[in-house]
DNA sequence: TGACAAATAGAACGATCGTTCTATTCTAGG
DNA sequence: CCTAGAATAGAACGATCGTTCTATTTGTCA
């Protein structure tokens, strides 16, 4: 890797960290800079403009969340014990600080078109198809019913996410988690098939 | 009404459209001065700071929230019908332009100490305190189990418009309100007594 | 090791931010 | 109707934004 690629990894390092806890849009090449020990013009050499920043920050992010939420539970064996491992990771993934990069960059950039949207957009879908795809093994496994809508079954388990995100998060509820892990567990039950619905 | 509480009020109107489209943040003292044509220093004289500005922003949201939302649900026979119509109400708020703004300023402030943010923190709690309150009162009137945990229930159904506001709104995904009753439904469903647990 | 390119620094730009000042216009009550 | 005070305008402030320019330093490879 050559010095200038390593610098960037090292900005983009940064970066990530800093856009989790005060959004995409605080993280400021002024800022930046500062926080790496660089000169403005300097980093701001590595990407040409913000906006190029900001697609650059949504990538660290995805590679970061591919590397330490996909990966691992692609270890576990298919089906439930899989699904489960998704979920158990994203909730170590949103305990950093600053919660979930993409709750957050999700709101930023909704209303706000353009490459940083663009790539925002298509890491939730991978996140999303991949929880769709993992409760779908989970069907042939028989694990879930045959009738199960993954679709469905990813949808409503984002949603036991972002409370989870938005009750911990926002509202400091301390019950957070046991709240989540109940709503998942509900849900899981739900979508197993009517002859192993024990709970 | 004196002629500085009518325009304060107009600058509000305003200035809550604007921040749910492009967020608190977004909307500029330069900016909000344009759009209700005043000047900076005319309108800035009506809130002393933009922190203030954001407080007043956030308690005019609730204002609007509580008059569109909340309190036609409450015209609503007790139990399951009203829970519904908070559900419907606020599926009707998340459809105007920039979706729901609560959604997005929570973000926008969750990690940002201050007054905007207690007086977010305090708007939500009350939704989800509303939620929760109708919960309970649709087990007294025999419509969910006695056995439900109201406060649960109004963090699961608080997840599902999260995932609505989510897949309509940053995905676009074109059945996110199918999705979205469906998964209403489901909720609901499973909250009725064992003997009423129809579908 | 010398030379060329890559990497970084430094200064400056126009724009816009929130805020403060003073001056002017308007409005409401005696 | 007059006047005191409220409401608004206008200009300016320092700070910071993203960006561009020109130097200067640094790394890499023949």
């Amino acid at each position: 890797m050559s010095k200038g690629e390593e610098t960037r990894q090292a900005i983009l390092a940064r970066a990530f960290e800093l856009a989790t806890v005060i959004g995409i849009a605080g993280v400021t090449i002024g800022r930046l800079a500062e926080e790496t020990g660089l000169s403005k013009s300097g980093l701001f050499a590595h990407f040409g403009s913000k906006e190029a920043l900001d697609v650059a920050i949504v990538e660290e992010a995805s590679r970061q969340f591919v590397q330490s939420v996909m990966v691992p539970a692609l270890r576990e064996p298919r089906g439930e014990p899989r699904v489960r491992a998704l979920f158990e990771n994203w909730l170590a993934w949103g305990a950093r600080p600053g919660g979930c990069f993409f709750v957050g960059a999700s709101a930023e950039l909704d209303d706000r078109p353009g490459p940083p949207r663009v790539a925002l957009v298509r890491a939730s879908h991978d996140w999303i198809d991949e929880l769709a795809k993992a409760a779908r093994i989970a069907v042939r496994e028989g694990h879930f019913a045959a009738s199960l809508d993954a679709e469905q079954f990813a949808f409503e388990l984002y949603g036991i996410m972002l409370s989870c995100h938005q009750f911990s998060r926002f509202l400091r509820e301390p019950d957070a988690l046991t709240r989540t892990r109940t709503a998942f567990d509900r849900l899981v039950a739900a979508a197993r098939p009517a002859s192993a619905r024990s709970r």
